[in-house]
DNA sequence: CCTTTGTGTTGACGCTGTCCACATTATGGA
DNA sequence: TCCATAATGTGGACAGCGTCAACACAAAGG
């Protein structure tokens, strides 16, 4: 998976900011973001409680770095989904996108949404690199510049349906598989139900 | 805002249940739902730490009940919305109504939302019947049985527009109040920004 | 009246985030 | 090359947290 630069002489540890998001990332997913400790991925990261504070002015901090890297890799799915859809099927695919990267790793997506309310300006600027992707696929699939009213909509269709699936709260119909659904979803919605 | 059935004697409070849901819910909001410790909503009801422990099984039951609190209200407010909703504005009335209820009490919500993935059989039974007042609203704006798929989406879109607008993560367009920008919001997206 | 049951208190444990002082190592100018 | 200085990791300590066990008080009912 990761391939940190590991010259742990002893004492240093090389590239601790790196391990340590590595161990985050690794623990969050097996214990779940409630459970998420400081203390523990240091120990994970096999150093020292207080090692991280050279890095990471706290706790916080070392959250935002996660749901900043959440929020990259995301935005980094989005893209690759626009770009690979067919011709009009843009919206579709991002909301697809977006679940399936969600289900993939729950826990640091629902760590992400939890610190959304946060202001950190690395994080706001990834939530906008995030949602200019929507916006493309707005505009890509309707053929005109999508207004931004319509772009906070097919995003909040899609962050919504994500969460709701994240945790379980909807569940798609059995022998229906989860892209299918997101895309049943998503066309209806967007359509009020008509037959487009 | 809570008269509790206040017949404190000196060593037994009375009603504690109630008045720890009560303390907890003016602390949710006051200190954030991050802050919310168990030995603080007992302090607030002037109680020692371990008191609680007589009504809630942990903390994780305290918050379920919270969460509990939250749909309930929430689904009222969704009802009467419904109800009172010019006809054929009922999905715009319930997404209005969803924001306006989360903005009125962001740090509730929060926690609610935070706390989805929890499987209750209450919390389920309070999210289930918040399902079907949404399932209400698209039947009677549509005028036919909206589909499974159908409502699943405008769940998703009132959801997902309420949690990006209490976190901040997308904020209506200055001079333009947030009950209109939600009524664009949907009737755009549910429209795919044709003009109906 | 006395026992049982519900309720609140006190004390303790391990865990957490964080501060401080200190130890160790890397770095770069003389 | 040597040494000062900065970068990085360690250890100890503190308050606050969730929770358990033992105990104290009050209400209820035979």
């Amino acid at each position: 998976m990761y391939t940190v630069k590991m010259s742990r002489t002893g004492y240093h540890h090389g590239d601790l900011r790196a391990g340590l998001l590595a161990s985050a990332l690794e623990l969050v997913e097996t214990s779940g973001p409630e459970q998420l400790s400081l203390r523990a991925v240091a120990r994970a990261a096999g150093v020292s409680p207080n090692a991280p504070y050279n890095h990471y002015a706290d706790k916080a901090a070392l959250l935002e770095a996660l749901a900043e890297h959440c929020f990259d890799q995301l935005r980094g799915e989005l893209a690759a989904a626009v770009s690979a859809a067919d011709p009009g099927d843009e919206i579709t695919a991002v909301a697809t996108a977006a679940v399936r990267y969600a289900l993939g790793h729950p826990g640091l997506y629902r760590l992400a949404v939890a610190h959304l309310c946060s202001d950190n300006p690395r994080t706001r600027a990834a939530e906008d690199a995030m949602k200019a992707v929507v916006e493309n696929s707005v505009t890509a699939a309707t053929g005109r510049p999508g207004s931004a009213a319509l772009t906070a909509g097919v995003w909040a269709l899609a962050q919504g349906l994500t969460l709701l699936l994240v945790d379980g709260s909807l569940k798609p119909p059995p022998q229906q598989d989860v892209d299918e659904f997101v895309r049943e979803v998503v066309q209806e919605t967007l359509t009020l139900g008509r037959p487009d």
